[in-house]
DNA sequence: TGAAATGTTGGGGCG
DNA sequence: ACGCCCCAACATTTC
């Protein structure tokens, strides 16, 4: 047995269910645990502001878990490798454990602290914690990555034995903790004190992400199939930042849904649904690693040279969509709850980047960036799959003549205006009825900045065109 | 996990 | 009784 070993988090910010914790825990007698705030090594994709500031109260979590059970987080900036091997130096650490992650810039850092770090002598162990199945085990008849959500998901399934979730491991108590910094000197919150909307609507770390899943299990998942459509309901999970920065795992995620199935068929079809989506953050990710080039470049080559139009900062229709100003209120209303709460219901996720790749024909390049910055559940493989789905050019993707009409979305999905007059209070003095087309009736609200049916037609000419 | 245009069917009013 | 028209409801096609 070693004496001693380094745990590296990432975005792994839990204890229980945490392979790489678990493993260093067993193989030696002390386990340091450490996290390297090293954003620039993620460019071009660096976390935005609303990304940090769950990872600020998350690391708080993570460091006041740690510190209970007796080994505090040993917190570092810097160049990730070169902050390992300082900490090696100090601890006399032989080994640095690790979970994986996916994203191309990560996925290359990584490669680099291995073999520097096995060049020095040290051993190294990374582990999957992030996904059901590791990319690259998923692969059709011909060896091929599958490019629909479908088959790759049954052929998923197929390979998927869903574990017992791991409790967290015992550790043992350091006496001298090697120098570190406080979550608070990592400035991860901005200056500007906007957030008090993220605060309202959520608690990062790791005993909330586990409350919330039993939450979402116990009651909301039975009627999911529907309910997770509405944006006026709480009928969705909840759980895509605490899964984005690991603080529940998607095998805690797959065991819980599956005991619940076991213990009551009422539910099993919303369960059924729910995994589905558990589903898709897998394909997404196993696209990025396949395609890595997808983050900024359409997967499908068709549509390189697909007509929208790449806006700047001042770009007025831009502006008005990224504020919630754009006079349609199903698309004001997301655009606003994103601001406000740093999410925004995924049904209503759709109807905005439709709004913005269709009716606005502005790239959805662009249109990723702004979620990037704002969604606190920000996830690049997610995003990325999300976008291309919806403009059309990525893998299983909406076909590009399937414009949402937020009108018809808004009367179908909140059919009591409940969600739009939330998030659009100047809705306050439009009738009862006509509050997703305010322009129908009575009323002060400001008129939509694009006429949908004429953008529409307008979208479609472009489609014709840009295919012969 | 679309929407709109176009086509079809069938009930009912009416001369 | 019958043909005709209208139109809602549903189905199919198109983008």
């Amino acid at each position: 047995m070693m004496s001693t070993a380094i745990v590296w988090f990432r975005r792994d910010l839990r204890l229980a269910d945490n392979p790489a914790l678990q493993a260093a825990v067993a193989d030696a007698k002390r386990v340091v645990p450490v996290y390297i705030h090293a954003p620039e090594e993620e460019a071009p994709w660096q976390p935005g502001a609303a990304s940090n500031w769950w990872l600020h109260h998350s690391l708080r979590a993570l460091a006041a878990d740690l510190e209970a059970h007796g080994a505090p987080l040993v917190l570092r900036r810097g160049d990730s490798l070169q902050q390992l091997l300082e900490l090696i130096d100090a601890t006399g650490a032989e080994a640095v454990y690790w979970n994986r992650l996916y994203e191309p810039a990560v996925l290359k850092r990584d490669a680099r602290v291995r073999e520097s770090l096995g060049e020095r002598g040290i051993v190294t162990q990374d582990f999957n914690a992030y996904l059901l199945l590791e990319p690259g085990r998923v692969l059709n008849q011909s060896g091929a990555p599958y490019k629909v959500f479908t088959p790759f998901w049954k052929a998923a399934r197929g390979e998927l034995t869903v574990r017992a979730p791991a409790p967290p491991p015992k550790l043992t108590s350091i006496k001298q903790a090697p120098a570190g910094l406080r979550v608070d000197d990592l400035q991860l919150l901005p200056d500007i004190l906007w957030y008090g909307g993220l605060a309202e609507n959520w608690t990062p770390g790791e005993a909330a992400a586990l409350a919330q899943l039993d939450e979402f299990i116990q009651a909301p998942a039975a009627d999911y199939k529907d309910d997770r459509n509405r944006p006026d309901k709480p009928g969705t999970s909840r759980l895509s930042a605490h899964l984005h920065f690991g603080e529940i795992s998607p095998h805690q995620v797959a065991w819980a849904a599956e005991k619940q199935t076991a213990e009551s068929a009422r539910g099993a079809a919303g369960i059924e649904v729910f995994m589905n989506e558990i589903g898709w953050r897998e394909f997404a990710h196993h696209l990025l690693v396949h395609f890595p080039h997808t983050t900024d470049e359409p997967l499908r080559p068709d549509f390189k040279a697909f007509p929208w139009r790449m806006p700047d900062d001042t770009d007025e229709a831009y502006r008005a969509w990224c504020t919630g100003h754009t006079g349609v209120p199903l698309v004001d209303a997301g655009m606003r709850e994103l601001w406000h709460t740093g999410w925004m219901h995924n049904r209503v996720r759709m109807v905005v980047a439709s709004f913005l790749t269709k009716n606005q024909l502005i790239s959805w390049q662009a249109g990723a960036r702004w979620f990037w910055d704002t969604l606190v559940d920000a996830n690049l493989a997610s995003n990325t799959l999300g976008w291309q789905w919806t403009a059309g050019c990525g893998a299983d993707a909406a076909p590009f003549f399937r414009i949402f009409n937020p009108i018809r979305q808004g009367e179908k999905f909140d059919p009591h205006e409940r969600y739009v007059r939330r998030w659009c209070p100047a809705l306050a003095d439009i009738p009862q009825g006509a509050a997703h087309a305010p322009w129908t009736a009575d009323g002060t609200y400001p008129e939509p900045i694009v006429d949908l049916k004429e953008s529409r037609a307008v979208a479609l000419e472009a489609y014709k065109h840009a295919r012969q």
